[in-house]
DNA sequence: ATTGAGCGA
């Protein structure tokens, strides 16, 4: 299943990330979203685990915890859309908002 | 040096 993992330390790594949710089962995939130019990590990322029970368990038991220090907030993720591909999967922003 | 709700080029 796919978890969304937030309120994260800017310092926080993929790595770092990956070997926390390691203790609870196996990690296909741990990423921490960081911005493109500055390389300044957003302070939010993703965890992809295939088993879903461990990955359940993970949430309830990291949900709350401190990582690099502060805590983090983790729940399901939401469905990645597949479909806006139009711009390379990037969505330009025609005001100072941000609309999805 | 700088930030802090939110869901991913």
């Amino acid at each position: 299943m796919n978890i969304f993992v937030g309120s994260l330390s800017f310092s926080v790594k993929d790595d770092e990330l990956k070997a926390v949710f390691e203790q609870y089962g196996e990690v296909s995939s741990a990423r921490v979203l960081t911005d493109k130019f500055t390389g300044r990590s957003k302070g939010f990322g993703f965890v992809e685990m295939p088993d879903d029970a461990a990955a359940q368990k993970a949430v309830d038991a990291l949900n709350g915890t401190e990582i690099g220090g502060r805590a983090v907030v983790v729940n399901q993720a939401r469905e990645r859309s597949e479909e806006p591909r139009r711009n390379g999967g990037y969505q330009k922003r025609d005001n100072g908002f941000k609309r999805y």
